[in-house]
RNA sequence: GGGACUAUAGCUCAGCCGGCUAGAGCGCACGCCUGAUAAGCGUGAGGUCGGUGGUUCGAGUCCACCUAGUCCCA
């Protein structure tokens, strides 16, 4: 007879194997088509709200993993407030404006862009950049983000435009906004002003020159046949230069060197010799910085003065100690010669080209002049010394040219107005981890204006009109208003597509002289850190477009380089306007390094593709890999690390599939078994479980998603597979269906699986759903587990007395399971249940295991188990080194029942039931009709 | 060059206020099972706690310096 068909073996069509990559396009499909994302907002109405506000990705090419990583964190957050009591709305945005969009669009149209209409140039941009915004939308939700998919905000919307003008018009109202001739930084190949951020550092290689600046008027302290020596690696910046700075505290030698009489700073004259090739320097006089202040020069090839001035930014780390000062082309210089009184000379224009400013260099390329400029200096005796150096220089994050430092009129925003305000906010935000908070005070505290307009098109216009009478710029309350108007209506494409007079508020008069009535416009756009910046007012404060919304933001969730980026745009905007601060809680993840801890990059190879991993192993993979890190510091990520989530995924799946298939007979709403009513051990298990929920929720209320990842995943290996599950399928497969001790196990069974599923659902986001589909549930399925709450902790079931009994059992179990092990290497068994186990025990053991004797062959999972005195120990019995225990392992006595394959002596006493213990032939009898 | 952060077994992580022979899971090796089966169970081998100095009776844990990597800046 077969019996194993009077077992209750598992039977579940949940598949073992998740074929991940065309399962989840089906469940988002259902997501999708059931309208998900508003049906867990109408479970949430009400509820306390948790705003997590969205940073906008740049709309620019297909995503990348560090887009993966940052969206699958938000999700998790997203999810796991709207299981916990919370009105957590998501609302996903785009940055859609700049430089990158623009040059991509001018790249597919194949054309200058100065030969185009800006009104249709911009149309392009906008194609571009929305299809894009299509494409990363198509992606998140692969990933099973959830979100507001059908109402992202994007900065290109006339509405958020709009906004955009009011904030600034609210800062320029504040007297925030000035117009200033400064050196910023220039992409002459880009034609435009660049951001801080937009600026990145490599390596370059450079002309390094030694330049001599031949005294005129030495003030009683030099002699006018000596000469200050200058180094520098821009040449081209010499015609613009006015002075030579040198440090008040240095002390500076005058020396003859091959005949010359030069000054540089006494610590560097070894090195100067060295380039002067000489060993011979005899020191005339010692001078301290500060006595050659105002001494006059001459510059070495323009008919102008160079003043020798004081500044503290000269240092002894290259060069002479006397440095190069020209204020239209570096920042430092600029400072210092403002305090002189310095001009501010550029004479290079928008492509990099010397003006007619620059005189017989009139219409060369800087790099080009720069021979040019070595050659006149060789011709005039200037030149001392001349060589190649390869440094970090600063080059255009988007055309990789090297830039330059070029004074411009620029419009800024005066942080100097609103820093104490950005200090005093960042001190009462939450920064986590916590270093983030002095990371930005110091970026605040020591930064400077930031230079808000471009020279470009691809974005929102400064909204300033000027009088064609008096010149001056209008920026009032009124036209602010107008414009904003305007932009809510048409989008900011009004302002490229009409004449000035057409855009300012009718019968505007110029407020400067009176009279005014003939206007031209502001032909610069600002920074896209503007746009983005300004999305905690443009978004959270909208409530026409998105009521669910409430400003401040509870959290801002982006990498550790937004300190400087969006953290720093967004509360620069906002102290400037409100006073306070856009968000409550700022949280930073690190970066993508492989497992070597180097950076993705392509060169190296290194690179993770999230839609070839979602493609081959699925979305859910990533996720458990995102979950799996601490993001806190750099993540690592190679074919390796994601091989391995896979396993442990298949092993959370695998449990999963267990405890379905052990609940095909299992009605929670009749068959659940009270707590009273369950075996010890199972109380065990649901302490373990209940441990387990409390630790991933602390967990989750702290955004500690690894420890989520490693106590689930903990937890189904230890507790549940390797013990409670592998000692309670004698129980599930082998009792009656119905009866206690099977409900019981499966009521286990149940709760573990209800909570995991629960707990789960913000990482795997698909897996949960198809578990849940497969699982049995009290009353009405609902449409989605995502409409779930988390799991509570029954307080009830931390039973301390119990779990101190356990962890000891665990002890014990473990020198069993060794001595098993032992016999099966001797041959003396294969499977445990061959297996008879003596164990000689005293004291606390003794004490522990003789209350249990009866269930000892069960939770060890062997035939036969007999308890003595320790004393009584044989010698092959194996002594536990920490335990008063000895265990001796032989083979079992009697056959092999044919039903549950334990070991019984009565096995062929039964008459009807030949070759079944006694147990089964009773349950067979009784409940299967042969 | 400056600032910040990171550095514990092949991988992902624990190691609280310094204190027993440094832990877990995975992976790996070996074995068992064949009623979770492209599954399950067991045992085992893996670590100069990045390096060097220092403080201390005692340091993975504190301090200094160095190295490597990452982010930001010059």
């Amino acid at each position: 007879m077969d019996y194993s068909k009077t077992l209750n073996l598992p039977q579940t069509e949940f598949p073992m194997r998740g074929n991940l990559p065309q399962r989840e396009p089906e469940i988002l499909k259902q997501w999708q088509e059931m309208d998900l994302y508003n049906k867990v907002q109408e479970k949430n109405q009400g509820k306390t709200k948790y705003i997590l506000h969205d940073g906008p990705p740049y709309a620019n090419g297909h995503i990348h993993l560090g887009h993966t990583l940052n969206k699958v964190l938000k999700d998790m957050i997203v999810k796991y407030r709207s299981m916990s009591g919370y009105d957590s709305p998501y609302i996903p945005g785009w940055d859609t404006h700049g430089l990158p969009i623009e040059q991509q669009a001018i790249k597919q149209l194949g054309i200058n862009r100065h030969q185009i209409d800006p009104v249709e140039f911009r149309k392009k941009c906008k194609d571009y950049a929305l299809e894009f915004v299509n494409i990363q939308s198509e992606e998140f939700q692969r990933l099973g983000v959830r979100g507001d998919w059908a109402r992202p905000y994007i900065t290109l919307l006339p509405q958020y435009e709009a906004t955009q003008i009011r904030v600034f018009g609210e800062m320029a109202k504040k007297g925030y906004i000035y117009k200033g001739l400064k050196p910023v930084y220039w992409c002459a190949s880009c034609e435009t002003a660049l951001a801080e951020a937009e600026v990145e550092y490599a390596d370059k290689t450079s002309p390094s020159i030694y330049v001599k600046f031949a005294v005129k008027d030495g003030k009683g302290v030099l002699p006018e046949d000596a000469a200050l020596v200058i180094w520098t690696t821009t040449p081209w910046t010499l015609p613009a230069n006015v002075a030579i700075s040198v440090h008040p505290e240095f002390e500076y030698v005058l020396a003859l060197v091959k005949g010359q009489k030069v000054v540089v700073a006494k610590e560097l004259l070894a090195a100067f010799k060295k380039v002067m090739e000489t060993e011979e320097a005899e020191i005339l006089a010692t001078y301290k910085g500060e006595q050659l202040d105002r001494v006059v020069c001459h510059h070495p090839f323009v008919e102008r003065d160079s003043l020798i001035i004081l500044g503290d930014h000269v240092t002894l780390e290259a060069g002479t100690g006397a440095v190069h000062t020209a204020p239209g082309h570096g920042e430092d210089d600029f400072i210092v010669g403002k305090k002189y009184n310095l001009p501010v000379l550029a004479p290079i224009d928008n492509k990099g080209k010397f003006t007619a400013e620059g005189g017989k260099f009139a219409g060369q390329f800087i790099l080009d002049a720069n021979k040019t400029i070595i050659d006149e200096l060789k011709e005039r005796e200037a030149l001392m010394g001349h060589a190649q150096i390869k440094h970090q220089y600063p080059h255009c994050w988007r055309c990789k040219q090297p830039i330059i430092f070029r004074a411009t009129e620029q419009w800024f925003a005066s942080v100097e107005g609103f820093r104490q305000d950005a200090l005093n906010a960042i001190r009462n935000v939450k920064w986590v981890p916590e270093w983030g908070q002095n990371r930005i005070y110091n970026m605040v505290e020591g930064r400077g204006d930031w230079c808000v307009s471009r020279q470009r098109t691809w974005g929102v216009p400064i909204p300033i009109f000027y009088c064609n009478d008096c010149g001056k710029e209008i920026i009032t309350e009124e036209t602010i208003a107008h414009i904003q108007k305007l932009f809510k209506e048409y989008g900011s494409d009004i302002w490229f597509a009409k004449d000035a007079n057409e855009l300012v508020p009718p019968g505007l008069t110029c407020p400067c002289c009176g009279k005014g009535k003939d206007f031209r416009k502001e032909t610069d756009i600002m920074d896209v850190w503007f746009d983005s910046g300004s999305s905690h007012l443009a978004v959270l404060d909208q409530p026409e477009l998105w009521p669910e919304l409430q400003w401040p933001a509870d959290l801002y969730l982006e990498g550790s380089d937004q300190h400087r980026g969006w953290f720093n745009s967004s509360l620069s905007t906002s102290v400037a306007v409100t006073g306070k601060p856009p968000y409550k809680a700022v949280l930073t993840h690190g970066f993508l390094v492989d497992e070597k801890g180097r950076k993705m990059s392509k060169s190296l190879g290194n690179v993770v593709d999230p839609l070839k991993v979602i493609n081959q192993m699925g979305a859910d993979i990533l996720r458990l890999w995102v979950s799996s890190a601490d993001y806190r510091s750099d993540l690592s990520v190679s074919p390796n690390i994601i091989k391995q989530m896979t396993e442990s995924y298949r092993k959370i799946r695998n449990t999963a599939r267990f405890l379905l298939g052990n609940l095909y007979d299992f009605d929670p709403a009749k068959d659940k078994v009270t707590y009273e009513k369950l075996p010890e051990l199972d109380r065990v298990a649901l302490l373990e479980l209940h441990k387990l929920i409390k630790r991933v929720l602390s967990a989750y209320e702290n955004y500690e998603f690894h420890v989520v990842y490693h106590a689930v995943h903990n937890y189904c290996v230890v507790d549940l597979s390797a013990f409670y599950l592998d000692i309670i399928k004698d129980r599930l497969y082998t009792a009656p269906p119905a009866s206690l001790e099977r409900r019981a196990a499966q009521t286990v069974l149940y709760e573990a699986l209800d909570a995991l599923v629960r707990l789960l659902t913000p990482v795997l986001a698909f897996t949960t759903e198809e578990i849940y589909k497969h699982m049995p549930v009290v009353g009405e399925r609902l449409a989605s587990v995502q409409l779930l709450d988390m799991p509570e902790v029954n307080e009830e079931y931390l039973d301390v007395e119990l779990e101190k009994k356990w962890d000891k059992f665990q002890e014990i179990r473990k020198e069993v399971l060794k001595s098993l092990e032992l016999a099966r290497q001797n041959k003396v068994i294969g499977n445990a249940l061959e297996a008879k186990v003596d164990l000689y025990v005293a004291g606390e053991v003794a004490d522990l295991l003789q209350p249990m004797a009866d269930e000892l062959t069960t939770l060890f999972i062997v035939s036969t188990v007999n308890l003595q005195q320790l004393k009584a120990a044989p010698a092959e019995a194996v002594r536990a080194e920490e335990l008063e225990l000895a265990v001796l392992v032989t083979p079992a006595e009697g056959d092999k029942c044919e039903r549950c394959w334990m070991y019984h002596e009565a096995v062929g006493q039964d008459t009807e039931h030949t070759t079944l213990c006694p147990r089964c032939a009773g349950v067979v009898k009784e409940h299967h009709s042969y």
